[in-house]
DNA sequence: TTAACTAGTTTGCTTTACAAACTAGTGGAA
DNA sequence: TTCCACTAGTTTGTAAAGCAAACTAGTTAA
């Protein structure tokens, strides 16, 4: 209810495009969930709750666009770090033209803003 | 099973930021619910259907963020134009901070993309 | 042994996107 | 006058997403 965090990218914002943000990142490196979940915040996204990244990996992986290997840690139970496939590469770039193409409209919409005033 | 429909990023890419739009646009002048669906292409927003629009604009009226008011047309029945209200203003001003904040963490994320193999 | 931390899955509720079906007014053509 | 195409809006039903919370389970340290 009243949390309201005025400079923080709300739920709603995050939708979608959350899987393109994990496709950069895990392209980037594996990365395993408990990682991506509690370190996304040095990104700007701050508090993106394992109730949203994990079953997300996990239809990610469905769509295959991600693969998952089991790997023993040092510091406590074994980890699922995922790695990128090439179906996961043409998503990404396909991300990358979308993000871009929206981005440009929405700045535009927002910069338009107030200008068009004819009354 | 069945109906794979392999859904394009753009759809999921809008959730949550047809809000914000519509926000700037009903800031601008008034819009009614027909055009604003059939018209938003010109704004690089392709194909937002009417099933999406007409329920979001009914669901910002129930929060107060815009109001409406019935008016005549000369060219068939009446239209539901909306207005933005003062809480419209106070959402549409978070929405920009909140874009802002996005685009710049994305961005940077795209163009990180590559150039950190390891630390 | 217990607690704290790491790591991941599952469940259940709520909201959303949206195709499709539906109501209804207007104008023009047959 | 009847019919159709267009305009304009609502409602419904389904699929999927966000996510808090509950749950399992391994590790380390007190």
């Amino acid at each position: 209810m009243g949390t309201k965090k005025s400079q923080d990218i709300s739920s709603q914002m995050l939708k979608g495009i959350l899987q393109g943000c994990l496709l950069i990142l895990i392209n980037q490196k594996p990365y395993y969930g408990y990682e991506i979940s509690q370190g996304l915040s040095q990104y700007g996204f701050e508090d993106v709750p394992k109730g949203t990244i994990y079953p997300l990996l996990i239809s990610m992986e469905k769509k295959e666009l991600i693969f998952s290997k089991m790997q023993p840690s040092k510091e406590g139970p074994k980890r699922k770090y995922y790695y990128i496939t090439d179906n996961g590469m043409k998503s990404l770039e396909s991300f990358i033209n979308q993000w871009n193409n929206l981005s440009l409209n929405v700045n535009k919409l927002i910069n338009e803003r107030g200008q068009n005033d004819e009354s």
